[in-house]
DNA sequence: GACCCGGCGATCGAATATGGTCGGTTCCGA
DNA sequence: TCGGAACCGACCATATTCGATCGCCGGGTC
C-alpha cells in the first residue's frame, strides 16, 4: 500500500492527531517544529492539534512543543539543553532517514542519533528493523509499516540496549542490506569504536550481519579513538556527520576509502 | 433506508459496509477519500454508508473520515490510567513482590500486571530477571540490583512485547526457579489462556522455562477462557488474584491443584 | 406498459479545516 | 538585567469537506 512518498498520505484531521499521540507515546516528548515535520502539515495546525489534545487531557503542553501527560515517567525536555550537539544528531539522523526506502530490512544499532532516526521512520511501510535498543524498538513499535525484530541479550542499562553472547548469537543468523552504527568515537586509523567490550561485540555482530555499514557520528565523536575497535574502516561504507568535524579527519578517512556525507544542522 | 431490509437483501450496499468495517479495522482509521477509491464507490456513497454505520455505533464518524470507535481515548492500552482493575493489579503484583528474594532468578511474561511487579523489584539486590516486555525491561533498567536478560524476538507493538520462534529459541536455554505470566483468561478446566497464538507460544516457553509457575491474573480474567492455551493447570503452582474472582472458580482450580492466594485491594 | 421504490451519483450552499501573517509574549544567552 | 530570537494566539483568505436536494437507473408490482 505504498502510494508515494513514505508517510504522505492525504490523511485527515483526527487520524493527524492519532499519529502526534502515537508520537508523543513513543517519544516522551517532541517540538512543535518536530511534530509538524514528523505528520507533513503546518505548524499553525499541529498547535491547533495541541490545544484540543490538551484541551482532553491527553498531553501536556509546553513553550515548544508537548509532553505526555502527568508524566513523570520519562523527563526528557525537548530542548535537551543537556544533550551535547542534539541539533547535529537530528540533522545527521535526518539524512540517514532519507537513505531507507520502503520494503527495506536494516539493522539500528543503540545510541541517540540511531533513536532519532528511529523515530523519523515511523511513517515508512513494510519495513524490516533489527536493533538491540530499547529506544529505537519502543520508538517503532506502534509504526504500523515497521516490523521490529529484537536482538536477545543482556540489558545494559544506562544505554538501553542489549549486549552479550545472546544478543551477537541472534545476530549471525540475519543478514540485512544496511547496518546504521554510532559508536562513540569514528577515526581513519581505527574505524569505529566504544569503550565498552560487550558493547563492541554487538557492534561487530551488527557489522557482520549486514552488506553495508553506515556509521553515525556527530562531530564530537569524529577523530576520537575509544578502547575497543568495532569496525574496521574498509568496512565503513558510509560515514554521515556534520559540519563542524574536524576536516582533516574527514579527508583521512575519504583517503581511507569510507565515503563520508556532511550534513548542516 | 430501512435497517430491517437491510439483511433480508444481500445487496452490494451490505456487503461495501462489511468491506469498509473490515477497512477500518485493518488500519484503524482511513479518510474517506481512501475509502471511496477503495470500495469503488463514489464519496456521496461512502459518507451515507459512514453515516449509518456510526448510528449504530460500528465506528466514528470524523471530518474527512472515520477511524474506529473510542480511538482517541483508548490509543495506548497497557499506559491505561482508567485501566480496568488498576488497585486489584496493583495489590496482585504487590504480593508477587514479596515472593521474590534476593538473588533470585525469575521470568516476567509481558502485560500490566507483571509489569507493576517489575517496578516492585527495583530494590532487590542480585536479581537475574529474564524478560520478553519492553516495560518490564524498562522499569528495571535503572536498577542496580538487577541484571535484565531479555529474549530476542519479534515485537508485537500493542502489548510491548516479543514473541516468535526466536523469543522462544531463546527461552529454550533458560532454566529458572520461578516464573510470573499473567495471559488473558485462567481456568481450571484449560488452565492459563491467551487469544494471540504467537503470546501463546511465548508464554509456554516460559513455563518450560522455570522450576514454578506463578500466575497473576485479577479476577476480571479468573474464569475465562480464550483461544491458545498455554500453561495447563497442572502446571500452575500458584495463582495470585483478587477477592472479585468467582469463588466456584477459584474452588475449582483449588481442586485441580492449584494454590489459590487471594489478595485485597 | 406505467408506476413506485430503493440505491446511487452529481451539484450547490454551508460549515469546517488549513496555512500565512501580524503583534504581543516568553524564553534563553550574554 | 537586557536584547534578540523563538513562540503563541488571533485574524483572514483559501481549500476541503459536509449535508441536502435533485435526477438517473434498475427491479419489482399492478
Amino acid at each position: 500500500m505504498s502510494d508515494h512518498d513514505a508517510g504522505r498520505r492525504p490523511g485527515f484531521a483526527a487520524e493527524r492527531r492519532e499519529r502526534i499521540l502515537r508520537l508523543l507515546r513513543a517519544n516522551g516528548s517532541m517540538s512543535l517544529r518536530e511534530l509538524a515535520s514528523a505528520v507533513h502539515a503546518s505548524e499553525v495546525t499541529v498547535r491547533r492539534d495541541l490545544r484540543a489534545l490538551a484541551a482532553d487531557g491527553l498531553l501536556d503542553r509546553r513553550h515548544g512543543g508537548a509532553m505526555l501527560p502527568g508524566g513523570l515517567t520519562r523527563e526528557a525536555p525537548y530542548r535537551e539543553k543537556t544533550g551535547v550537539a542534539t541539533a547535529e544528531k537530528a540533522a545527521i539522523a535526518e539524512y540517514a532517514a532519507g537513505l531507507v526506502e520502503d520494503g527495506d530490512a536494516i539493522v539500528l544499532g543503540g545510541g541517540t542519533t540511531t533513536h532519532e532516526l528511529a523515530r523519523r521512520l515511523t511513517g515508512r511501510r513494510d519495513l524490516t528493523v533489527v536493533t538491540n535498543s530499547l529506544l529505537v524498538a519502543e520508538a517503532l513499535a506502534d509504526a504500523p509499516g515497521a516490523e521490529v525484530v529484537m536482538t536477545g541479550g543482556a540489558l545494559r542499562g544506562p544505554i538501553r540496549a542489549l549486549v552479550g553472547g545472546a544478543a551477537e548469537r541472534s545476530l549471525a543468523g540475519t543478514h540485512v542490506r544496511r547496518a546504521f552504527v554510532s559508536g562513540n568515537g569514528v577515526s581513519a586509523a581505527r574505524g569505529l569504536s566504544t569503550p565498552n567490550m560487550a558493547v563492541a561485540g554487538v557492534d561487530r555482530a551488527m557489522a557482520e550481519a549486514a552488506a553495508e555499514v553506515i556509521a553515525l557520528a556527530d562531530h564530537t565523536k569524529v577523530g576520537a579513538d575509544t578502547m575497543f575497535q568495532t569496525v574496521p574502516p574498509d568496512r565503513v561504507s558510509l560515514l554521515v556527520t556534520d559540519a563542524a568535524a574536524p576536516p582533516a579527519e574527514l579527508a583521512a578517512l575519504r583517503a581511507a576509502g569510507v565515503r563520508v556525507h556532511v550534513v548542516t544542522p
